[in-house]
DNA sequence: ATAATCCCTACTTAATCGCTAGGTATTCAC
DNA sequence: GTGAATACCTAGCGATTAAGTAGGGATTAT
């Protein structure tokens, strides 16, 4: 149930325009930097963000990426979805792409009982992830990083 | 997250297992049969169970796999384990094979909040998958059956 | 002895992952 | 208007993995 380095990547370079300051974009390289992302591989996936309105670009020397909605307004279902495809175990148990299956699989899709099983897994894993916003990382993190520098 | 052929095909052949009548054992032809999976295939699969205890064999004319432990004690967690490994997303957040998040990407790996949401994960899908044992799967299937019988 | 079975290892083919390379187009500063 | 910094785009590449296939050896009931 692994999440591929493109969904690692993608939520934390989406995590760090959501705790940047102000109305400056970040160019692929600053991300790079601050995160250790390898620049021309975060640069495809910014690609795939932006294709999917998730971030907007600006070209030019002082462009960049920045959200294309508000931190709390981006889940991370979304993401993960876009980068690793369906949250779901099995296509069958999708909602997003749902794929019936085979007649040999499952014989009466309705009572498939491995299918319900893979649906209650999609269901908390969606459950988790969608109803958890970069709004809500970016909060931890500043909340985390408070408590750092206090050193309670 | 999804699940590998191996994956699927391992909890099939187990649920067949687990509704099978009677103490014989059924060969790695028959549930091949019974579920579709390719044999040579499911050959492989079936000696992972075997050597993880899972399932006992018996060799010759009449041989064949069934259950080592009584279907209520096979949880489902612990197959997709044996077959897909952790269930984390990530590895930092994998409790049967945790890995430390190196500097860069978790910089302090208490607080990191991508790491407290992908042990969320795990935790949702552990809590569906370790909980559901392949005696309750059987139980499900025979009363979707005994349902269609009727035709309710 | 024979046939059915499990046991084991090796091979294969295709896809995917995780990048790297290298060009084009655009924008800003000077 | 030139140069540097950026985003945009496509192609390729090496390693790994997935999903099998192939084939032979060991064991057992008949």
């Amino acid at each position: 149930m692994k999440l591929s380095t493109r969904g690692d990547y993608a939520t934390r370079a989406l995590l760090e325009l959501s705790t940047a300051e102000g109305p400056i974009a970040l160019s692929v390289h600053q991300l790079s930097d601050r995160t250790g992302i390898p620049a021309k591989y975060l640069e495809q996936i910014m690609m795939r963000l932006r294709s999917a309105q998730v971030v907007r670009s600006r070209r030019g020397v002082h462009g960049g990426y920045e959200l294309a909605r508000r931190p709390a307004e981006i889940s991370v279902g979304e993401v993960v979805r876009l980068m690793d495809g369906p949250l779901a175990p099995s296509p069958c148990a999708s909602q997003s792409a749902h794929v019936p299956c085979p007649a040999y699989r499952c014989p009466t899709e309705a009572g498939c009982v491995l299918r319900g099983l893979w649906t209650d897994v999609r269901d908390a894993i969606a459950d988790v992830l969608d109803r958890t916003t970069f709004g809500e990382l970016a909060d931890r993190q500043r909340e985390a990083h408070r408590r750092e520098a206090y050193s309670i």
